[in-house]
DNA sequence: TAGGCCATCTGGTCCT
DNA sequence: AGGACCAGATGGCCTA
């Protein structure tokens, strides 16, 4: 219990002889310091008697590998242990936070002030994904009102006028004959239009106006997207560079599981194995949900050699 | 005030 | 033993 006495002297010590940290990094860094102990140690190291008393007592035993008796020094490993743990999960979570606004910035509405929610930046993601694939495969336009429709396809209703609004797609192309009662209203200051797009999908969680000043404003090409997509890699990437091979066996739109009317179906769970061997990053641990689809084509992107000299694209 | 989103802690599991 | 990953729990912040 006298770990737990005095956090608050604990507290003021973490936060006025750490200069070099931030204020919430100090904050962080005193509450490891109380939490590092759990309510069970604290009670274990409480019980500490009790438990050797216990070994000689009368009360039946227990069942199972016996419990190690938590001595202080044990304890304090256990504690010194948690916190590393604590401070390796912060940074490992951080981590996949800048892989995430990496992925938004690729994105076709890209905003510093407005950012979409995790949830939609993936489900964004994946449309443009398949959105591009299309492109790709039958020649059509990156913009108009059906690569806007394959964008939004199940993304909330702000995120949908969001995407609507950096295409430069007006009410009057898209579907407010149909769903005028019900369509939210985004204005871009940019553009001066009024873009209005019920979404097919999911209800609407409060994000705001955008500032429209930060948005790219029509859909970038598929070069501009992988060009764009590599320099923010090389400029911004914090995690380790991966030297095998960097380009995933994949059909480009192989991976999406379509539905009949051709869009993607976003209840399944996608097979696809990483190419990369086990052990070098590989998902680990839980079964692997990933098979591999069979390349066809291989197209190499010429600007993405100088940084890149081995990436690759396939596709159908 | 409710609901959505987020950061963080935590214990479990798997792997090295 | 320790690290990586994961999912559940919790509390804070923000907006309608």
């Amino acid at each position: 219990m006298s770990d737990i006495v005095g956090v608050h002297g604990w507290m003021d010590e973490a936060l006025s002889s750490q200069d070099e940290m931030n204020e919430r990094d100090q904050r962080q860094s005193a509450y490891d310091m109380i939490t590092g102990l759990s309510h069970e140690d604290q009670c274990s190291i409480d019980g500490e008697e009790d438990e050797e008393e216990e070994d000689d007592g009368e009360k039946p035993k227990k069942r199972g590998p016996k419990k190690k008796k938590m001595t202080k020094a044990r304890l304090e490993r256990f504690r010194v242990r948690r916190v590393k743990a604590n401070a390796r999960e912060r940074s490992r979570m951080h981590g996949l936070n800048d892989a995430l606004d990496n992925l938004r910035r690729v994105m076709p509405c890209y905003s510093k002030t407005q950012k979409l929610s995790k949830i939609e930046t993936l489900r964004l993601a994946r449309n443009y994904i398949w959105a591009l694939s299309e492109v790709l495969e039958g020649g059509q336009v990156a913009e108009g009102k059906g690569f806007l429709e394959m964008l939004c396809k199940g993304l909330s209703q702000p995120t949908s006028n969001l995407v609507a609004g950096c295409l430069q797609i007006g009410p009057q192309t898209m579907f407010l004959d149909k769903h005028e009662e019900k369509s939210h209203i985004c204005d871009s200051s940019l553009t001066g239009q009024t873009f209005s797009y019920q979404s097919p999908g999911l209800p609407s969680p409060p994000y705001g106006n955008i500032d429209a000043h930060h948005l790219h404003l029509k859909p970038p090409s598929f070069k501009t997207v992988v060009e764009s997509s590599l320099i923010s890699h090389t400029l911004n990437c914090t995690t380790p560079p991966y030297d095998g091979a960097l380009t995933p066996p994949l059909s480009i739109s192989g991976n999406f599981s379509l539905k009949q009317d051709g869009s993607p179906d976003m209840d399944k769970s996608y097979a696809f194995r990483p190419p990369y061997p086990l052990g070098l990053g590989a998902p680990h641990g839980h079964g692997s949900h990933f098979q591999t689809a069979v390349p066809r084509y291989e197209i190499p992107i010429e600007m993405a050699y100088e940084s890149y000299p081995h990436h690759t694209i396939f596709a159908e």
